[in-house]
Formats: structure tokens, C-alpha cells, sequence
DNA sequence: TACAAATATGTGTATATACTAATATAAAAA
DNA sequence: TTTTTATATTAGTATATACACATATTTGTA
């Protein structure tokens, strides 16, 4: 049985993958780091949905970012993450079976 | 690089468990079926706010259900789930340890 | 310093959705 | 068949949030 005191955290994390737009941005950033304006052009997005975006990961620390000159430059904040994703991914293909 | 044409599978997958109400029914499923009424007590929600969550989770066929007399028993629809939300506990736990 | 480029922030809004209240349906029991 | 129990559905509402638009901030360059 899960322990209930982790609900909140668990709801928190996939909230945050629940998002369409977060989600596309997570996924470009999987294998490598980019600055806000390549983000928006790969994600098709104004930038401040972007910004807005990159602010709500940040809050849950799903991102890091580091600045180089003008540009600042994002990454996915846990390993974990790309195991989850390609986890879930191996689920829904599972479903896809039935 | 992760597919793109996974994300909308994705999106749906983590937002049925983003929500806080629906993540607690599904964890409380995870082990037993239990019928309606059981869920209502475990999970401290109305009986109509358990009916509509249920829905969304057979949307979705994470639940499916059997009828037994004047009891419907649901259940977790996918093995998998289990598997995803044990690997998330982990990495939650690993998030607080830096 | 003045300007340009990159990113962030504030405000307002439209949409989605989780819930309540009331009602309907379905099955069992009297 | 009437009543009771268990669950589903419908309608309305309040809340959250993703985005657009305008503006601010920060850094680099002329």
C-alpha cells in the first residue's frame, strides 16, 4: 500500500507532465540543454508561454537553467525523469496491445 | 528523442493522475477492487464526486468494473501502473535527498 | 550612455474541470 | 409490485490555469 502522506508530491509531479506544453518542453529538453528562444521555436510557442512555461517547472525544480551572456540556458533538473517518460511510454504501447 | 506523436498519449496518461481526487482512488485500487460505496469511505469523498472520477478513470480504461448483485467492483485496468507510480515514489524520494 | 537582444513579469481573460445538489436508473428485497 | 439500496447522470457553479498583450529587467554592444 502506497503511504498517503505521498499523495501530494505524486499529484504535484504529474501535474506538471499533464500539461501539454510543459510536456513538449520537458521532452526537447530530455537530452539536452537549450536557451528559452530555441525552445520556443522547437515547441512552436509565444515566448512568453514559454517563459511562463519554464517559470512553473522551475517551481517544482524539474529545470535548472544557467546563464551565458544574453542567453540562459535550460536542462532537465532529474535523471528520473527520462526514466518515467519512457517507462509510461512502454505502458501506453501496452495498452495500444489490448 | 522521444516521439512526438506520444505526447498527447503522455498528456492524457499524467493528467488522469495529476488530479489529487482521482490519484487517491487509483492508489486505494491498486492492490484490491473494491465496489463504490468502499471507495467513497476510504477516500472521504461524496458518492457523486466518486461516480464522476470513475468515469474519467473508465474514459481512459485505467479502472474497469464487474457487477455483483447490487455492488459494481472496480479495479485497476493495467498492470503497469503500479510499476510507474512505484518508480515516481522513487524519484520524489531521491528529489528530497539533494 | 544609448540601444538592441533575450528573457521575465503583471494583468486580464477564456477555458477546463472538480464538485455539489438534485434526480434518474438498476437491481435486490419485502 | 412497491420499496430500498447502490450507482450513474444532469445542470449549475466556483476555481484553477494557460495564454495573450503590454511592459519591465537584464545583459551585451555601439
Amino acid at each position: 500500500m502506497v503511504e498517503s502522506v505521498m499523495i501530494p508530491s505524486l499529484s504535484k509531479f504529474y501535474k506538471i507532465l499533464s500539461d501539454y506544453s510543459r510536456l513538449k518542453i520537458v521532452l526537447s529538453l530530455l537530452n539536452q540543454e537549450k536557451c528559452v528562444g530555441d525552445i520556443e521555436k522547437e515547441v512552436g510557442m509565444s515566448q512568453t508561454a514559454v517563459s511562463y512555461q519554464l517559470k512553473e517547472l522551475k517551481k517544482v525544480h524539474l529545470v535548472k537553467y544557467r546563464r551565458e551572456g544574453k542567453n540562459i540556458f535550460y536542462s532537465i533538473d532529474d535523471d528520473h525523469v527520462k526514466d518515467i517518460i519512457n517507462i509510461t511510454i512502454e505502458h501506453i504501447r501496452h495498452e495500444d496491445e489490448c
